[in-house]
DNA sequence: TGTACATCAGTGAACGCGCGTTCACTGATGTAC
DNA sequence: TGTACATCAGTGAACGCGCGTTCACTGATGTAC
């Protein structure tokens, strides 16, 4: 690598550290190449030799969003852990945990799309299914070793659902059971909700505590799984 | 009323209008008086006869919003209904309802911030528990009638959360029971997760019927409080 | 190793745009007598 | 009913701002011989 490649990579960075800075000090998922610049003290055509428009640069950071949520899923998927309740537990405590550390980046993905600009689908999709995967995949262990508990609801879906989560079973997206993805659709959207209302702070005049609350719940969800001990 | 204040009356009512009709138009919550103007075919200036400023035609419209919502909600629970279980049903049903019919409305009251502004919290916080409250008085009926089904994972709570949802209690917020006022808002997080996900095109990669997901869905939760028939 | 040339990061000036907001004003509507 | 005055909706010009983007350029870095 020369020099020049080198400074590049460094330039780069910056643009997207500060980017993700302004983002978390305006507290709204918003970007501009002439903050940025001046921010780092250049002109802010200089950053077009690094991104071909703005936009370019937005998507640019979503997929890193999404990939670095999937890196810390990932992440809490391999520590170690007694049972697959207790590792799908490590995995969405720590979802809200990286939500509630880089709220931006979690809206920048999950919340209002930004003014003028459609993220294009095929780019941030499959970023976006990697952290989802992941907890799929240890629901998909549990289940292979016969711990999961399969409830008539999680086996009796309206048929519509029913086809639809068959044709992602066919298409190999995941190789899982109709009634594994399903139940992971729910963990999601479950968990999904309460840190989305969170984060925009509509739960927090109701429960305080919105950890012990979060932690609660994801208990419950894991014993109507079977993953974890509890009169379910 | 003079036949100016009738006059001035309809143009306040033309300019909201225009506001949420251009935020369905371009899909983001986003308001501009200049561009309200332009559309009524007036100067930007005069309708500072009617707000302000900007941030207080958003904070009216985050309102009524609310309201509207609150409205719908307390339609769907007039409506006759053989059980409290239907009569929920038809409440959260008519939530996702209004959520899909107007989405840059639901995003502006439960999404991202708007950039540059901070809705004030003593408006819009009464505004927000009136639409909660339909599903709470509901519970607290069924409560009373004793069709409520209270699980140990209802009553066995954080001390933390336990503590928080006693004192709305006692500040008589809601004059409810603790586990109803958290079997409301379990309610409420589920299904606000589910629109949330769909409204930004998240679900319908995985639930081709996202319809008929909600309403599956919606029922289980209604089993698992014991307002409908089912095994749980 | 030295020279000639190619690459390319970064600059400064400029573009057109839309925005929120102010100001002094006009002219229609409403009111008091 | 008619007149004098007060109210106030709406205008047009102007302000300063930040934005994304283009363009012709300078000068440092890299490369081929």
């Amino acid at each position: 690598m020369t020099r020049r490649e080198h400074l590049r990579k460094i330039t780069l960075e910056e643009i997207k550290s500060i980017a993700r800075q302004q983002m978390a000090e305006t507290g709204t998922a918003t970007v501009s190449l002439s903050a940025i610049a001046r921010q780092m003290e250049m002109s802010a055509p200089a950053l077009y030799r690094y991104f071909p428009s703005r936009d370019d640069l937005v998507t640019v950071l979503i997929v890193e969003a999404f990939d670095d949520l999937a890196d810390a899923l990932e992440e809490a998927a391999q520590r170690p852990a007694g049972s697959y309740g207790e590792q799908l537990l490590n995995v969405i405590l720590t979802y809200r945990a990286w939500a509630l550390a880089r709220p931006e980046d979690f809206a920048l993905i999950y919340g209002n799309p930004i003014p003028g600009y459609e993220a294009p689908a095929e780019v941030t999709r499959p970023a976006a299914q990697r952290g989802f995967a992941v907890i799929l995949s240890i629901l998909a262990a549990a289940y292979r070793a016969g711990e999961l508990q399969l409830l008539p609801e999680h086996l009796h879906l309206p048929p519509a659902v029913q086809t639809s989560l068959a044709q992602l079973e066919e298409t190999g997206a995941f190789q899982l059971s109709t009634a594994v993805i399903y139940l992971g659709v729910v963990g999601w959207y479950r968990i999904h909700g309460m840190i989305m209302l969170e984060l925009f702070h509509h739960t927090q005049p109701l429960v305080n505590d919105t950890e012990a609350f979060y932690r609660h719940e994801v208990e419950s969800l894991l014993k109507s799984f079977g993953l974890i001990p509890g009169n379910s």
